[in-house]
DNA sequence: ATTTACTTTGCAACCGGTTGCAAAAACAGA
DNA sequence: TCTGTTTTTGCAACCGGTTGCAAAGTAAAT
């Protein structure tokens, strides 16, 4: 059906070498030959069958994309950014969707079948465990918006969370709010905890602060929304850092429907700076995450260590920054 | 590095049919030899390399899933729905950004290249002629989101644009507004045209009913609400048939800083119903798009297409329904 | 025990490519 | 023109599997 190799030295009247070594490059033809057979293989509409080249390269140029979040809208920009950045390089990502299933084995299982050149974990909620179970089976594999430790056995690429909730704690700080919430997603979500340490840890310090903490069942709005109409119910503390920006949208909405201004009454820092957050209807004052570089950066990790795979494991944490919008009251 | 069909082989003490017959489903083997093939194969942690047993069955259970649209947050939920439907099947997909590029023939060869089984086109902006270049190299395609022809010469799935606009003309009748607008989206994309279509032909019928019509530049939030400050700014119509549900969110935004009422002085419907419509602090009244059905009749066709490549092409279009919020008035 | 029918197994060729190696061709220098 | 060097080419083996076919093995029937 579809012309092969051989179709194309049999019309080009050479060996099936030639015709490989014009497709390959840096191997060595004339330039008689390879005209030959250019000019054969554009009337058969041939090109190379890259699994079948794969089997001897062992370069399949297939990355796989592993990701269980398919719900926060961010994801599509990481999606987005993600498929440009690897078609840029020759590389084509194979996705694959963990949120019914959390068992590594199976996925690492399922990526060698296929002979990914390298794996990208794309998850702040999966554990670390999880990409270690790659690299064990000598996958190259990034662990991006993993969690950052002091002595990672994985390439991890993202924000420093604790550093984040610092930096949420001195804003709050700045503008003299006295008794502040935390409003964190899923409590089991390393990022969660991580962000909480740093919040604490600065507020700590400070005597006349005050800190709650609480959590909502899953970073949606409807979980956000539920439990800040809980927190609303009773005195609600002058401020909340929420989980994430969809958990703060939904924070406002409850909000307002509490007949609470904000942030008269209360104000609100969300976290990830999602377009949404600066639509105008919304206007959330948050911490922006530096999407792009992120996961541009996990990209060329990645291709890095196709070239070198026993690279040795780094982290790479970009440094994240306030976005002030409308939902905090301004610095005293 | 990693075990293959012939380690496996040797370590049993049989030969390779053997070990690949224990593998492949329908193959003759005795129980002792599954049995002693299978201890060996994970004493080796074998796995069969799906690549190269597609060099001779000629099927790699890759499905290319192209889509352009990496911007619009119901796009999260269908590639969610997309990677899981064909997992489900034990198919994988191949994921591919056409943002930037829009020459079909480039992405033929490159799903060619990699022998993938079958296509998606999921997009409503992506011409029929893209992918009857899949169709015409004989890779099974189906369209999703597609245009209805009554010819279809590729298999479409989705909804019926002109008959939604045609609803949408409807539901604004039903609710008495005599001057109405239609603040599309991007005048070229066929959906745009569709609906505007289904929208006049039912208005055309009722002198008494006034239609202005405008485009918006892109479907965002911002050309959206930079649209609809422009004919705030002149009088605007009394209700408004946007071109989805993020354009009407910017509208929304926009109406709200006019100082206009909605639905008081504005009536707004959208489409997609997208999650973040019904938000309480959105609202928004609009079209209906049954998103999982529409995606999982794609996967399904998908792959009865892998059993009949010359299956006659068909579309399947979803009814869409008018999910009442709170951005038009009520019924008379 | 022999014949017949059916099942299981291994051989060897093939899927569509790549690549080390040696022969052939082209080129340089004398 | 002849030799030595470099480049180009084809042969044949291989990558990791599958599969048609015939031989070997098993079971049932006589």
């Amino acid at each position: 059906m579809v012309a092969t190799l051989r179709d194309v030295a049999v019309r080009a009247g050479v060996s099936r070498s030639a015709v490989s070594r014009t497709f390959t490059d840096g191997a060595s033809v004339s330039a008689k030959m390879r005209s030959r057979v250019e000019k054969a293989a554009i009337e058969l509409g041939y090109s190379p069958n890259v699994l079948a080249r794969s089997l001897t390269t062992r370069r399949t140029k297939m990355i796989g994309l592993i990701s269980n979040n398919f719900h926060n809208p961010i994801f599509l920009a990481v999606f987005d950014q993600f498929t440009r950045g690897l078609q840029e390089r020759g590389l084509r990502p194979l996705l694959v969707n963990l949120s019914d299933e959390t068992d590594p084995q199976n996925s690492v299982r399922m990526m060698r079948q296929y002979s990914v050149d390298g794996v990208i974990v794309a998850s702040s909620t999966l554990p670390p465990g999880f990409s270690k179970a790659f690299r064990d089976q000598n996958v190259p594999v990034v662990h991006t918006f993993g969690r950052y430790s002091s002595a990672p056995s994985v390439h991890v690429v993202g924000i420093d969370n604790v550093e984040c909730g610092r930096m949420v704690a001195r804003t709050l700080i700045e503008r003299g709010y006295k008794r502040v919430g935390f409003m964190g997603g899923p409590q089991s979500a390393t990022s969660t905890q991580d962000r909480l340490k740093g919040f604490e840890e600065v507020l700590k310090e400070r005597a006349d602060i005050t800190l709650s903490v609480s959590y909502a069942d899953a970073y949606s709005f409807d979980a956000g929304r539920r439990e800040m109409l809980r927190l609303a119910r009773n005195a609600p503390q002058e401020a909340y850092f929420c989980g994430d920006d969809v958990l703060s949208i939904g924070a406002l909405s409850a909000l307002k429907d509490s007949g609470l201004n904000v942030p008269g009454d209360v104000g609100i820092i969300g976290l990830n700076d999602m377009e949404m957050a600066g639509w105008e209807n919304i206007d959330l004052t948050t911490i922006h995450q530096p999407i792009r570089q992120i996961v541009n950066s996990s990209v060329e990790l990645i291709a890095a260590m196709l070239e070198e795979p026993d690279r040795y494991p780094e982290a790479r944490l970009f440094p994240c920054s306030v976005v002030e919008r409308g939902t905090l009251r301004p610095v005293l």
